[in-house]
DNA sequence: GCTTCATTTCGGGATATTCCGAATTGAGGA
DNA sequence: TCCTCAATTCGGAATATCCCGAAATGAAGC
């Protein structure tokens, strides 16, 4: 079909999403790391993922590895979409968009291996790796 | 729960969608009433219907109501909202949408009585309500 | 090499969306 | 009133999306 089209849409899909908007807006106020993301949200660390492919994907936020972690942030200036730009305004606005800031603000004092099986009984032990 | 959250993507919906947002754009050109917005677009009348209940729900389209006819048209100055003037102003540079805008031009000129059963094999003329 | 662990990818059941034709609604004309 | 017909709503099958836990990946350290 007709692709520039299908891009646009892809590009407002990606948005039309609580957990992708809410990711996005969060990383309005500064770059995080995928586990710090996934805490601040309480949310499964593949959802979080999976919405970072999306939002990367759809050409509003990028990566950056250091170490074991991946951090990931808004494009910024030129880079940044009048899309982005608007929507950023709107979410800013969010009443619990501002709540994920501040709990942000939280988890980033936080020494960095974050217990990344968020809330789980860490006591139970894992499989084998390679099955 | 988050309402504000679940209003701000719900009007995002309603902009993820070929469909719908061919329409928002072909409004952006001007008011056009359900059926010549189905022949502009080539598809069922049913399918425009359902896509403007998005559009106006979502705060992006109103109607009026002339005859039997319904006219929409967009929200215009105060009335539309940032996210709506960022997407259209995305949406008018594809070539999908400049296409339908003037498929449009040609649509308007036909007797309002429009064959609305669009692929039936019609080829009488009409008598004229309106130009 | 081996282990750890943040991250990604996979599998899939549950839920939501999309689109059309058919049926219904309602305003206008005779 | 009855008929017409633009528009809307309904029914539902096909398709897409969402979200998680499980498994795989890959970099860092031992």
């Amino acid at each position: 079909m007709d692709q520039e089209l299908r891009t646009l849409v892809d590009r407002l899909k990606a948005l039309s999403h609580p957990l992708r908007l809410r990711v996005l807006a969060l990383l309005g106020s500064g770059e995080l790391c995928v586990c710090q993301v996934a805490e601040t949200l309480q949310v499964a660390q593949s959802s979080v993922s999976e919405a970072l492919r999306d939002l990367r994907q759809a050409g509003f936020v990028q990566e950056r590895k250091e170490g074991r972690w991946v951090f990931v942030s808004l494009l910024r200036g030129k880079a940044a979409s009048r899309l982005q730009k608007a929507v950023l305004a709107e979410a800013a606005g969010l009443t619990i968009v501002q709540a994920d800031r501040s709990r942000a603000d939280t988890v980033q004092q936080l020494p960095l291996p974050i217990p990344c099986p968020k809330g789980a009984p860490r006591t139970a032990k894992r499989g084998a790796h390679r099955a």
